[in-house]
DNA sequence: ATAAAACATTGCAGAAACTGCAAGTTCGCT
DNA sequence: AGCGAACTTGCAGTTTCTGCAATGTTTTAT
């Protein structure tokens, strides 16, 4: 059985685990989303699932954890396939392809997506521990980046390629999130990428 | 009486206020540079100063808030300074003149700045929150910034604009801080600065 | 100088966040 | 079936943070 696929095997307690997780993700989402962050404890949280308060935090080291979902999984992801462009692309490039990563997860569940970004637009204080603004995964593909162009430690250029990019996705977001059309992230992302690759030229006219 | 100087009037009250307030960020810094985040408890922090911990409640809405310092009155300088600067000036050199505000705060609390770097180096979770993440003062700015530029309120630029500075401040201040001989912030925020103006170029061979 | 208003400090009571520990259950494997 | 590992849970306890009411201290007006 399970003869397929790369990974090990999912197995009955992994897939409950997840269940679990992304229903205490979602339940939180739902509720901070009606009532504020403010107004919902973890209680109430635990209970909308049928857990125990302490159940919760075996999943999330706080609160908030719950709301902005799993940085490090996605920012692991978004290494590796970094890791896997050619060297020879030029590293603004290649930081954008490995951006595909996060855009196709938005993409796939884009409808607690939307209500993170809703949830986030409320509470500023959620935002940097989103995406690329935490140190614990910035520190990661600041290290790949480093090695990419091949620079010492004490050069700024690789930190500050990967702070602006992550600026740049976080901009991206918001904009996606504020519009109501909801236009492709990945044609927002580029145009940041485009203008910062430009040097951020001053829009004339337009 | 009081007729000298822009500014209403001190007066002791407020002076006294000052100085708890510096004294209780102080001392937390100080702590918790010595024994770690976790470690130091509000009590602890008011008692060093001798203070209640009701008082300390009273000055920071919470703990993680005497370590970072008051971004809020920075960020105030920051957007008057920027609405200061001649209209014909680019926006991204508008921009690092406002900055000078906040290099010559750091300049003038050299060791408090050094302290508050070290501790934040070591709880990433606070980065976020020293400045230009936390989304209350980047509004301000980037209101400014598109005031300036002339574009509605849809266009990207404005914010990329604000999040990509806030990003070169600070992997400018990180850098500065990581240094041992403490060069000149001012040169390093040019250089990233620079770096941006010219579409973040790959350093080569050097 | 003195009374009144304004504001700061404090203690207390209490809600909620979070942690360690010691069960009890469920799951995976043989 | 049965053993060990992993997950869940309750409980007790610490810490953070808030509202309220009492008590000072500074400022302002008289």
């Amino acid at each position: 059985m399970t003869s397929a696929g790369t990974q090990p095997a999912p197995g009955r307690r992994d897939r409950k685990k997840r269940r679990t997780r992304a229903a205490l993700a979602e339940a939180a989402l739902r509720l901070v989303a009606e009532r504020g962050l403010a107004q919902v404890t973890v209680e109430e949280i635990s209970e909308a699932v049928d857990v125990s308060p302490r159940t919760f935090f075996n999943y999330f080291a706080c609160k908030d954890d719950a709301l902005v979902g799993d940085q490090v999984e996605d920012a692991k992801r978004v290494v590796a396939r970094l890791a896997a462009v050619p060297p020879e692309v030029p590293v603004l490039t290649a930081l954008r392809t490995a951006l595909d990563e996060v855009i196709d997860e938005v993409r796939a569940e884009r409808e607690l997506w939307c209500l993170r970004m809703e949830v986030v637009a409320r509470n500023p204080a959620l935002l940097p521990r989103l995406l690329a603004g935490n140190t614990e995964m910035e520190r990661a593909i600041v290290e790949v980046v480093a090695a990419r162009v091949g620079v010492d430690a004490d050069h700024g250029y690789p930190a500050l390629v990967t702070a602006v990019t992550g600026a740049a996705l976080r901009t991206a977001m918001t904009r996606w999130a504020a519009q109501p059309e909801r236009p492709d992230l990945a044609d927002l992302v580029d145009e940041a990428f485009a203008a910062i690759a430009a040097g951020l030229p001053q829009p004339q006219g337009s």
